[in-house]
DNA sequence: TTTTGCATATTGAATACATAAAATGCAATA
DNA sequence: TATTGCATTTTATGTATTCAATATGCAAAA
């Protein structure tokens, strides 16, 4: 193999890294799924520093993203006055958001999971060089580097005091799903019982609206990764009113992480409507600061879904007894081979 | 100001960001305090390969280190037959210690540090530039992302959506040592109840005989660094003990920023001899594998802590609102300043 | 058979420049 | 007086190249 290598655009390409990684998802997409999950009504003025500061970004990519749906017919623009909501949420074609989401920020998350999902399967070796990854996903520099940000950050691969990188074992066991139930076992029913905690009533509402949203048809309607986001979106919410940045930053770190582990096990939606009334009674009972029957709920909540998972893993650990011998891939050895 | 900034060793510096990072600490830094902790005796045979797995690198830098080692007189070499331990562990001079530990990494955790420290202090804003850190501690652009790939991944700032950073708020509240403690309070007892726990024999000795240091005088002759680090690895290697990589993360990471709070906590030696035999009891517990007692003891050895923390809380906060109003500096308004 | 010693191959960071993207100041306008 | 619209400034990434640090293959020695 030579030194130099072509990377997926044709560039060659020789080494350098930068760390990259920008936004996960661009501005335009943002605003819509703004407008699309609080539901503005028709004609609503769209004040440039306020969805700024919404968005945590400055005026620049605000305007163009506004400019850009003008152009898509979603708002409109009256000269001097700024921009206004023209379609209603419903009405945004999906054809659209579909255009919108096809970003390049999109594809290294889309690498990433393949990444994820690779290693999963038991087909990435325990350590790597970033050369590996840049040649068998075909990566720029700056994209090679943007998912390993990522991948550092969310803990399920590290850098190795020399060259190259290691994978932990979040990924690799196949009950790291429930062991990041565990973890949320002993965290989240803890969260609510941190002094202080205080969970505001704007959010208090938005969650009840959307469990609600969920009884009311959205179990079914809803595709597989909206549900997962509400589900991560509520107990995120729950503990974040806490006010403690450790217990918060370690909830989000495992949701993140939980995100590859979900797809792969069987989700059906059974259990969902169960969940949602566990949602909002959960919700109620913090509502009137009963804050200690709400913990022990919360440990039920994930105590139930914790002995469904054992059970499936069950299923999964007999199922595999039949086909393993073949099925695996050989481990190879780490050193001495020809 | 001009677009060219002069960094401090005199290049020219324009932008251009990387990755960095390679080690916290030298190889042979690392290999001397392998040696140390472990207490080798003279005349142990120190093979590269050995050696090289332990430090998670290759060959090449081991070799060098020992090379070093030599020529300061702290390992022997015996031609075609390799390096052997020429010097007792206390007998390594302290001179030579420091000399290796004036890497250029160490530089970065200094700056590191020191970034946390004036954090702490209220004196960087909530949110800031690259460049504005560059200028401020002088950096290369190469010590910048070393730092700030860290710092993110410490988990105390965090990229923004647009261009800039901003801070977390685990180092901004007066709290945050107490509240790294809840969340330990939540986590390290339910460690000790996953199942399949189990405390490797080795790893249980190795931490006893630790507190027999300490117990036999370390205490007061330990530095303040060494009696952290020592209490850190405690706790850690009883998380590791329960095999789940979620919880271990978690740890990992609250201990990393701890690290920056304890310094500014007031540290007195007299508990520590409390601790140890609390952490003695402990190990004897999950020796006898009664873990819930042990999750027990643990609650109470953590609790108390925090109740000790929270008089202390009290009386800086008594303190503080003396001083507060000349001492703290003047929080600026985000935007419309001249 | 294992380990050393060394030459060679590979890795990824440092540097410099060019450029796209985002932040910001301010006059014009409602 | 607040907001828009636009020009300007600032920020940080992309690309190409060089180079020091690290990894590794293999003959020689124990």
């Amino acid at each position: 193999m030579s030194y130099v290598e072509v990377s997926y655009l044709g560039q060659v390409s020789h080494g350098g890294t930068i760390l990259g990684m920008k936004s996960a998802v661009s501005t335009p997409t943002q605003l819509v799924t703004l407008i699309e999950t609080e539901a503005w009504p028709i004609g609503t003025r769209l004040r440039a520093q306020t969805l700024a500061d919404r968005l945590r970004v400055s005026r620049t990519p605000v305007n163009e993203a506004l400019q850009l749906l003008e152009e898509k017919g979603v708002v409109r623009r009256e000269r001097n006055r700024g921009y206004f909501l023209a379609k209603a949420t419903a009405d945004i074609p999906v054809a659209l958001l579909g255009e919108l989401r096809q970003s390049e920020d999109d594809t290294i998350a889309a690498i990433y999971f393949r990444i994820a999902e690779d290693r999963l399967q038991g087909l990435l070796p325990d350590t790597f060089s970033e050369a590996f990854l840049r040649t068998r996903y075909r990566l720029t520099p700056g994209q090679l580097n943007a998912i390993l940000s990522r991948i550092a950050l969310e803990g399920w691969a590290e850098r190795k005091p020399g060259y190259g990188w290691s994978f932990s074992s979040m990924l690799t066991t196949p009950d790291s799903l429930l062991k990041s139930y565990r973890l949320r076992l002993a965290l989240e029913p803890a969260a609510l019982l941190e002094p202080g905690y205080r969970l505001d009533r704007q959010v208090l509402a938005r969650c009840r609206a959307a469990e609600q949203h969920l009884l009311d048809g959205g179990i079914e309607t809803d595709s597989a990764d909206q549900l997962h986001d509400r589900g991560v979106h509520f107990h995120e919410s729950l503990v974040e009113a806490s006010g403690n940045a450790f217990f918060i930053d370690a909830i989000r770190r495992v949701n993140r992480v939980r995100r590859l582990l979900s797809y792969r096990s069987m989700r059906d939606r059974k259990r969902y409507g169960e969940h949602c009334h566990q949602h909002l009674e959960l919700l109620r009972l913090l509502e009137q600061e009963k804050n200690l029957e709400a913990a022990t709920a919360m440990r039920e909540h994930l105590g139930s879904t914790i002995c469904n998972l054992e059970r499936i893993s069950e299923l999964l650990q007999a199922t595999l007894a039949t086909t393993a011998a073949t099925a695996h891939p050989a481990q190879r050895k780490k050193r001495k081979l020809p």
